[in-house]
DNA sequence: GTCTATAGAAGGATAGAC
DNA sequence: GTCTATCCTTCTATAGAC
């Protein structure tokens, strides 16, 4: 308690920011709901943050950070290229709760430059390993090579945030996973790996 | 204008939430907002409805009937199933605005079941038409027949749905139509037309 | 049916003590 | 660095006149 650890409460009201975005989004995160779950006063927010946005900025940055190193794990490991896009399509997702980072999409906030930017930068980085993985698949042969990676690349980032909205209107996860099934049906129809299941 | 019709504030109070509902979402679109662009005073809002909730569902309720509508004519005519389907995807959006419904996804107000309603509606009816159009595919043999109808629909859906996300967090139309151009060439891919133009 | 006046609560931030 | 006290604005709604 008494080492010498500078702004103990600067963390913690990270820390709340960065549930709070998640669960309610930039608009309806109100200084107040970040104050009373970190347990920080009204002084340290403005004392470490020139103001919400200040501190939003900050949380999305480090929510970035950590879904961009959580899916380089994913695309890691030595699995051929379509069973690593196979992996991150079927990766587990609480699917109700929608992309911690795209859910901001539709905020007015989302006009600014700043705030778009580590939201993009994420989607790129999935962009990125799946066009990446789709490219080896063409070069050793296992995926058709009349297809754009590029543009399958950005069908797939679709098909996951467009899941994630389908699962919050219907209420119901397994819309997404169905949304999901489907282009895994379309990818398995492309390819010509033997059949892994699905 | 003194003809003999009641509330003529009613339909410009919906029209203006109606507006505002796509600009701004529901939560973002206060009282006073609609107030301002209808030219109604906040009296006839509270007269015609119980408050802002009642007015969105109103509102909600008619755009999901107009853009059903649209979807029908879009669905009509009569080519080919795979071109009905083509013909969607490449329908005419503003991207940046977003989906007029699905673009509520993310408001806590989702958790309603009353709000949820007409814009599952909504995106059911697309689903529905086409899967109605793949299953006619499969049924001439332009589509391969091992594909689940259910499942590509709600994929191409949520390609849909996603692309206007991934336009927002680009701030950048082309990335919602490269999204859509992955769809087509993976659609391309399993049918077995004659190519029309991709 | 429509308006103005008013109200209680919450949002977002500043000032200044400790 | 952190807290409490305070401030102004906006939100959503009610009351009651016209």
């Amino acid at each position: 308690m008494s080492l010498n650890k500078p702004s103990s409460k600067r963390a913690a009201l990270l820390d709340a920011a960065k549930q709070l975005l998640w669960e309610r989004g930039y608009e309806a995160m109100s200084p107040r709901d970040v104050l009373d779950r970190s347990g920080a006063g009204h002084g340290a927010l403005y004392h470490h943050f020139t103001g919400k946005q200040a501190l939003a900025l900050s949380a999305l940055e480090e929510i970035a950070a950590e879904e961009m190193h959580a899916l380089d794990e994913i695309f890691l490991g030595r699995l051929p290229p379509l069973q690593r896009v196979c992996g991150y399509l079927r990766r587990e997702r609480s699917a109700l709760r929608g992309c911690r980072l795209a859910r901001l999409a539709n905020e007015s906030a989302i006009e600014s430059e700043a705030f778009r930017q580590p939201i993009a930068a994420f989607l790129e980085h999935i962009a990125t390993h799946l066009q990446a993985c789709l490219k080896a698949a063409q070069q050793d042969g296992t995926l058709a090579g009349n297809l754009d990676p590029a543009a399958i690349a950005a069908a797939l980032v679709a098909v996951i945030e467009g899941g994630f909205v389908m699962a919050r209107v219907y209420w119901e996860p397994a819309k997404m996973r169905l949304a999901i099934e489907g282009a895994l049906q379309l990818l398995d129809s492309v390819s010509t790996e033997a059949r892994a299941g699905g």
